[in-house]
DNA sequence: GCCGTTTTCGGCCCGACTGTTTTCAGTCG
C-alpha cells in the first residue's frame, strides 16, 4: 500500500489492524462468532478483507497490489536505513526489486549519484544489508530473559546505577523477544555505558554514545541500554515498556485532553507545564488512570479499563500456594522424588503435585510409568510423609489417546490425587477429531487439568501453532465439567497462549500456572506461566494455584463426583 | 480505514537521530 501511494492514515489504519490480529485469539473463531470488529482497529472494511482470507486464502484488493509490485520487493525493507521513500525510489528509478538487485546495485556502482544517497549512506546500506542477515529472527523469552538478568547483575556488580531494568516485549512478557532494552537511572552514565559495552558475552559494540549503548552477543541478539535521569524515570520506563500500539492510544487519548505525552514528560499544552514522574504510576495517574501492569500493554481495552475501574488485580507469583506439573527421575525428570518435593519446599510451597507421565509410545520407544510402576510411585510419596514440610499430591500426566480417553483405566485414574491429561502423539488429526478428543479429555470424571491444551511451541526455528481444535467448543466444555486449563511454563511451550487463555475466561474456565519442570531449576518457569497468565488478565481466582489444598482438593472431588451421576445430568 | 465521555466528519503519537537538501526529509523505536 505504501508503495502504491496510498494514503498515510490508510495504510496505518491496517498496521494497526495487523498489530490487534497478531495479539488476538485465532481469527477463525473470532469470524464465526461473527466478533472480527471487536478488535481494536479493526472496522467494517477489514473484517471483509478477513473474512475473505479465511475463506479463500486471498482478497481482491491484495492481489491487485501482488499484481503491481515483483513479490521480492519487500525485502529491500528489511534493510536497516530503508524505508518506503528510499526503496520505492530504488525501485522506479533503478528498478530495484529485490535485496539482490540491490546488492547487485551496490556492488557495481550504479547507485552513485542516487538523490538523498551520499557515500556514508551507500557505506550503511552495505553493513545494513550484513546486519539484516542475521537479524530477522526473534528469540524466545526463556532465552532472552536469563541473559538480561544476567547482564543486570553484571551492571548491579561493577556501576553505581539504579533502578537497573529489562524494560520492552521482555517487560510484557511476550513469547518472543526482537532485542533486549536494559535501562537504568545514574549519576555516571558514561561510566555505566563503558561497563556495558565490557560485558563479557557482547561479540560487538554497535554504539557507545553517552546515554546509549547497543551491543551485538555472540548469537546476533542484540542489547541497547539507556542511562537516564533518575527524575524522568517513571516516564522513559513507560515510554520503553510500550507496546507501540498501546502508547499510541494513550497518547491519542491525552491528545483529547490537551495533554502530549512522551518520554520527556507530559506536557500540558494549555499551560505549559510539563509533568514528569519518577514512577510509572504517576504517569497513569497524571493520565486519570489506574495502574496499568506491563503485561496488559497490548492496545486491547486496557486503557478503557484503567479509566472505568475495570483492570483485573492481575495474579502474581507470590499468589501461587503450589503447583501440579513437575516430573520426577520415575518418568524423565533430572532429580529424584526426594530431590523435587524438598525444592518446592524450599519455594515456600503449601503442596504440590509430582506428575510423571504415564506410559505412551514415542519414537524413541515408550516413556512414562506403568500403572504397577505410578502405584510403587505413590508408596514412595506417601512414605515420605511430612519429611519436608510439604504436603506432596500423588498425579499423573496421562496421556490422552486419538478417540479421547486415556492410557489409564478408571481404577488406575482414581488412585491418584490428581490427574493432568495431555496430549502427545497423533497431534496432525482433523479440527473435529482433535476437538472431540479435547471435549471427551475434558468430560472424563478423573481428569482434573488438561496439560498445554494447544500443543503450540514457542522457538526462533519452529512455528508450530499447536493442533487445531475448536478452541471455543473445549472451552464451554472445559467450564461445564469444572476442567482446568493449564498455562504452561515450560519457554518453548507457554500454552495456553494468553490470547486464548483471555478468551477462555469469558467462559468462565479455571485454570492452572504450572512450571511443567524436569528438574530443579525449571521450577522456576512457573513465573514464565503467571506472565502469561497476566497478559491474559488472570486474577488469583481464576487460577487454581492459588487457592488453599483444601479448596484444590475439593475441586478435584466436585467433579469425580459427577462419575456416580447418570450422563445428561448437568 | 478507523473512531468518538465535545465530534458520524475530520482528525489521526511522539521524539531522537542521521545524513545531507544550508533548513529538513527520512528512518527508527
Amino acid at each position: 500500500m505504501e508503495f502504491a501511494g496510498e494514503d498515510y492514515f490508510r495504510f496505518m489504519a491496517y498496521e494497526r489492524a495487523a498489530d490487534a490480529v497478531h495479539n488476538a485469539p485465532p481469527l477463525a473463531d473470532l469470524a464465526l462468532a461473527g466478533e472480527l470488529t471487536s478488535l481494536p482497529g479493526i472496522g467494517k472494511s477489514i473484517a471483509e478483507k478477513i473474512q475473505s482470507i479465511l475463506e479463500t486464502g486471498t482478497c481482491g484488493y491484495l492481489e491487485e497490489l501482488r499484481a503491481q509490485y515483483p513479490p521480492r520487493l519487500m525485502e529491500v525493507l528489511t534493510v536497516p536505513g530503508i524505508g518506503i521513500k528510499t526503496a520505492r525510489m530504488l525501485f522506479e528509478q533503478f528498478e530495484i526489486g529485490s535485496l539482490a538487485d540491490l546488492e547487485a546495485a551496490l556492488e557495481d556502482g550504479t547507485l552513485a549519484g542516487a538523490p538523498r544517497l551520499g557515500k556514508k549512506s551507500i557505506e550503511n546500506l552495505r553493513r545494513g544489508i550484513l546486519a539484516s542477515k542475521g537479524r530477522s529472527r526473534r528469540w524466545p523469552l526463556g532465552v532472552a530473559r536469563p541473559i538480561a538478568e544476567a547482564l543486570i547483575e553484571y551492571l548491579r556488580a561493577n556501576v553505581r546505577a539504579d533502578n537497573l531494568i529489562a524494560a520492552g516485549s521482555l517487560r510484557r512478557a511476550e513469547p518472543t523477544v526482537g532485542d533486549i532494552d536494559v535501562i537504568c537511572t545514574s549519576g555516571e552514565p558514561d561510566a555505566v555505558i563503558k561497563a556495558f559495552a565490557s560485558f563479557s558475552r557482547a561479540q560487538a559494540v554497535l554504539a557507545e554514545g553517552s546515554t546509549k549503548g547497543s551491543i551485538w552477543l555472540e548469537t546476533g541478539l542484540q542489547i541497547d541500554l539507556r542511562v537516564l535521569p533518575a527524575h524522568l524515570f517513571g516516564n522513559l520506563l513507560q515510554h520503553f515498556t510500550g507496546s507501540r500500539e498501546h502508547n499510541i492510544q494513550l497518547r491519542e487519548m491525552a491528545v483529547r485532553k490537551n495533554l502530549r505525552v512522551s518520554e520527556n514528560g507530559i506536557l500540558n499544552l494549555e499551560t505549559g507545564d510539563n509533568i514528569t514522574c519518577t514512577t510509572e504510576e504517576e504517569v497513569y495517574s497524571a493520565l486519570g488512570l489506574a495502574f496499568i501492569p506491563p503485561e496488559l500493554r497490548l492496545g486491547l481495552g486496557e486503557i478503557d479499563a484503567a479509566r472505568n475501574g475495570t483492570l483485573p488485580r492481575s495474579i502474581e507469583l507470590a499468589d501461587l500456594r503450589g503447583e501440579f506439573h513437575m516430573h520426577s527421575r520415575y518418568s524423565d525428570g533430572a532429580n529424584t522424588l526426594e530431590e523435587m518435593v524438598e525444592a518446592c519446599a524450599v519455594r515456600g510451597y503449601a503442596y504440590h503435585a509430582i506428575s510423571d507421565h504415564s506410559q505412551y509410545p514415542t519414537r524413541g520407544g515408550d516413556v512414562g510409568l506403568t500403572p504397577e510402576a505410578a502405584r510403587r510411585q505413590r508408596d514412595h510419596v506417601r512414605g515420605l510423609g511430612n519429611r519436608f514440610g510439604i504436603r506432596t499430591l500423588c498425579a499423573s500426566e496421562v496421556d490422552v489417546r486419538p478417540d479421547g480417553s486415556l492410557v489409564f483405566d478408571e481404577r488406575t485414574l482414581a488412585e491418584f490425587d490428581l490427574v493432568i491429561a495431555s496430549v502427545h502423539t497423533g497431534t496432525n488429526a482433523s479440527r473435529d477429531e482433535m476437538t472431540r478428543r479435547m471435549i471427551a479429555a475434558c468430560e472424563n470424571p478423573y481428569v482434573s487439568i488438561i496439560g498445554h491444551p494447544t500443543g503450540r511451541y514457542v522457538d526462533e526455528t519452529s512455528d508450530f501453532a499447536g493442533y487445531e481444535f475448536d478452541y471455543d467448543a473445549v472451552f464451554a466444555a472445559a467450564a461445564r465439567t469444572g476442567t482446568a486449563l493449564e498455562i504452561d511454563g515450560h519457554p518453548a511451550r507457554l500454552d495456553l497462549p494468553s490470547a486464548l487463555a483471555r478468551r477462555a475466561k469469558g467462559f468462565g474456565v479455571t485454570f492452572t500456572c504450572d512450571s511443567d519442570a524436569h528438574s530443579i531449576p525449571a521450577l522456576g518457569n512457573v513465573s514464565y506461566a503467571v506472565g502469561q497468565a497476566r497478559r491474559a488478565w488472570l486474577e488469583p481466582a481464576d487460577v487454581l494455584n492459588t487457592r488453599s489444598l483444601e479448596a484444590v482438593l475439593a475441586f478435584v472431588a466436585q467433579k469425580r463426583a459427577s462419575a456416580a451421576l447418570p450422563a445428561n445430568k448437568h
